[in-house]
DNA sequence: CCCAATAGAGAGGTTACCTCACCATGTGGT
DNA sequence: ACCACATGGTGAGGTAACCTCTCTATTGGG
């Protein structure tokens, strides 16, 4: 029984999503990502075409899956800026995490070509590797921490926090 | 485009909740209090609230000088470790945040008569002054962030947050 | 060609946590 | 009574995940 009609959404948000970014990182250690890395990771991750094209990286792994899934943008990478607003951090903040990511070998800069002011960040054959890998772990942590919610309260919540989300990123 | 079957709920929530951070740190900046000061400033304003012979004081925010309102507080305040339970946080964060706002005036520490181990937290006259205005404040700038969504979907999002929370918690 | 805008990075700061070690005190066992 | 151990709070120190402000190298418009 809940006394009050307006329950503290704040309090709510914040203890659930401290739980979630607490398994989040428990999940992650083992692989030494932080959540922060990984939400980055997968970012460029994503956006990645095709990084066997570059001769100064030290991985030769083959992929051979160009998945360039890009409509219309470059032959992969993401420019840092892009990240950014991708991760909803500031520019600044994205040089932060490419940077560890690249002392982690998972990532490289390369310039950009078009724009020599540009550096576009690609995955590395480990960070694809580690990509894949934590996928599937973390899939299965999600499905952990969500159990909590039926397949229907999931989708419910992710269209409110997507409006919520993008409200406040408006603002 | 992801239409996955499980749309990202992680960077949805961290979308969301870092919006609604943002939120309530612009909307508490000008009573110089970060988020996490204000949730403990709550959670000890409710509980000297609740325990304090079961007597609301909504109106008397007046009077008291900090060390002298002891007379009939006993039995209110919140050990700091009944504090960290309730804010979900390390004892010693409690230690940190009650600090913060005994620098400002807004609580103060009172020794437990019970337990010389433990100490109490009490709200100040001044505590109770800055928790009043606001939690009016505050209200409005929650209603405006969440104005996003519909009242049935606050209700729901609050009951699917909750079930996470306490999810989470079991920790 | 000049000048404002832009991309990224260096320097430094902040919030909100954390653990670990330590002390004073309480509590239960013998 | 005494001792072992648990408990409450705190000092010391660390980390993640941001931020702004400033600087340089570029780009692009007029």
């Amino acid at each position: 029984m809940t006394s009050n009609t307006t329950p503290d959404l704040g309090n709510l948000f914040h203890a659930a999503f401290r739980g979630l970014r607490r398994g989040w990182m428990e999940q992650l250690s083992p692989w030494g990502l932080t959540p922060h890395q990984w939400r980055a990771l997968q970012a460029a991750g994503r956006h990645d075409g095709e990084l066997n094209g570059g001769e100064l990286n030290g991985g030769e792994v083959h992929g051979g899956e160009p998945a360039g899934c890009d409509g219309g943008n470059s032959g992969g990478g993401l420019r840092l800026k892009e990240l950014a607003e991708r991760l909803r951090i500031a520019p600044r903040s994205a040089t932060e995490v490419v940077d560890q990511l690249e002392a982690k070998g998972l990532v490289e800069r390369r310039p950009d070509p078009a724009d020599r002011r540009a550096t576009r960040v690609f995955l590395t054959a480990a960070g694809r590797q580690l990509h894949a890998e934590v996928a599937a772990a973390r899939r299965e942590q999600s499905e952990r921490y969500f159990a909590a919610l039926s397949p229907a309260d999931r989708a419910e919540l992710a269209r409110l926090l997507d409006l919520l989300g993008t409200a406040g990123a408006r603002d």
